[in-house]
DNA sequence: TATAAACTTGACCATTTTAGTCGGGTATGT
DNA sequence: ACATACCCGACTAAAATGGTCAAGTTTATA
């Protein structure tokens, strides 16, 4: 089980993001520059929040990223659907025959799973960006 | 982020087995029938199941694995720690001059992570074998 | 109005991980 | 003896991951 980068980095250049945006965009090649995040990858990322309505974009000169809601609206649940991070507990094949679907011992672990989902769930929807720049800025080295 | 097929074979596999292990072991042969499991997958699973002292393993003809334990004493944590499944949350690189380590900026996610790890860990620590064998013969959902 | 900064889009790719398979063993009950 | 079952290491196809690259479009400002 783990959490790949694309979320993480999705997370960083968030919270980054909400720092520095106050009147201006920021613009992504800043980004790059604070958080060591490649300039290329992170417009893929910012493609795919844009289009989940978590940032809005300003083009040309001066222009850059600024966030669609305010921080405390953003749930982290919400950043890591956007960029297509998301909870797979491994389902247990539809159509198979044996397994899950098919047979009498079907899916003993299936509850599990689904327990297991809400729980991480959870945590992610009571997550706002707003709590991580808080503890950013106590715990500021 | 995603749960792999090992550790759901892994508690699959052990649930059955622990229906089934009344006094006689229990082949993996048996078990690969009734959950749909490749058995040379299984092979390598319980070969480190073993190893971990999770199952015990009774050769030749009529041979087959037993518990090691009672089903309340195996969690959840044991299994996944056993094969390998472990909660990754992508460690930033230790030696990077850019992001984590480097910078003032540093590693504005950490705490985030160590929150979740704590979070699943618990959940998976609270959980033992006999909580989901009475979860399947009661049916509940 | 020329230019450079910045977003936009889509294709491409190397590496790693995953989920196995395969082929040979060795031990042991009957 | 022999079938059943564990044991073990090497191999591999396919998918996911974490990017890069190329070729745009838009727009502020000098």
């Amino acid at each position: 089980m783990k959490l790949t980068s694309k979320g993480r980095y999705a997370v960083m250049a968030l919270v980054d993001l909400a720092r520095f945006d106050n009147i201006n965009p920021v613009s992504l090649r800043d980004i790059s520059l604070r958080q060591g995040i490649s300039l290329d990858y992170l417009e893929q990322i910012f493609s795919k929040l844009k289009k989940n309505e978590i940032v809005k974009s300003i083009r040309g000169t001066q222009g850059g990223y600024v966030l669609n809601k305010s921080p405390n609206e953003i749930k982290l649940t919400n950043i890591f659907h956007a960029v297509d991070e998301k909870v797979k507990t491994v389902q247990c094949k539809k159509e198979s025959k044996k397994g899950c679907n098919g047979k009498a011992t079907k899916c003993i672990t299936h509850n599990l799973w689904d327990e297991l989902e809400v729980h991480i769930n959870t945590f992610f929807e009571n997550k706002s960006l707003k709590d991580l720049l808080n503890n950013n800025k106590e715990t500021r080295v």
